[in-house]
DNA sequence: TGGTTATTTAACCGATAAGGTAATTATGAA
DNA sequence: TTCATAATTACCTTATCGGTTAAATAACCA
């Protein structure tokens, strides 16, 4: 895998399975095979394991032992650094909103000035 | 590749020489050539052309045309959905402050009741 | 002890990710 | 037309991913 810490985590969360696995635990701890339940029909005990593996190297979720259980919880931390790293493209996602405004503002100026003008076709 | 966008997503953002690109092109938009430029060393023409692939498959970039340069830029709408997913968690990274929340008011009420009662060693 | 359940490990397989080199296409300029 | 630059495509290799089945390990129960 590729090493650094956000790559292990991005690369875990590019898995439907892997993220369904999360969202589950989001709702509390739950054992491997309560985890593997949903996917029974779809996937192996082994396949869960490894996913479960995937997540565990991402620090996405640790694992205890409970007799033979190994209780798996979330651990948020990872999404911390998801999302401070996501918080340096903001203004990308909220750009909408700022041209909008910006062509709000044009347009108020323009019409102030002598109206009507770059107003679009169709 | 794994279908759904948003494992699309995190997989392309699942490699640094990805986000990268990403956090150059957050600075304004460029050329193949221009984003290439500081993988010179380690990577060919072609791997990068690759990434971008991978990127544009993703909706995070899009490549425009200008006589023979391919202008990319950004695209924000990619990065929105992954935050709007990692809304879902963010009480679990934000569960440290909870803790500690939580400590501090168990302890008032112990304070006030009996004083001093599960006060940290060292 | 033997049996049952929970989970992991080992070994394997097919698909694809990520890189390389060489050749090709597209465009602009001499 | 020919040359140079930008970028891509084709093809190949290697490693990893995501899954399988069969066997091993761990812990409880009778």
């Amino acid at each position: 895998m590729n090493q650094d810490k956000l790559s292990l985590t991005f690369a875990a969360l590019g898995d439907p399975t892997r993220r369904a696995i999360l969202v589950r635990l989001s709702k509390g701890e739950a054992s491997v095979s309560e985890l593997a339940k949903p996917f029974m029909s779809e996937m192996s005990a082994p396949a869960i394991t490894k996913h479960l593996k995937v997540l565990e190297k991402a620090g996405l979720i640790t694992k205890g032992r409970e007799a033979q259980w190994r209780p798996c919880k979330l651990n948020g931390e990872p999404f911390k650094e998801v999302s401070q790293w996501l918080e340096h493209y903001r203004q990308f996602w909220e750009e909408s909103f700022d041209r909008l405004d910006e062509y709000l503002k044009t347009m108020t100026k323009a019409t102030k000035k002598k109206g009507k003008k770059n107003v679009r076709k169709k």
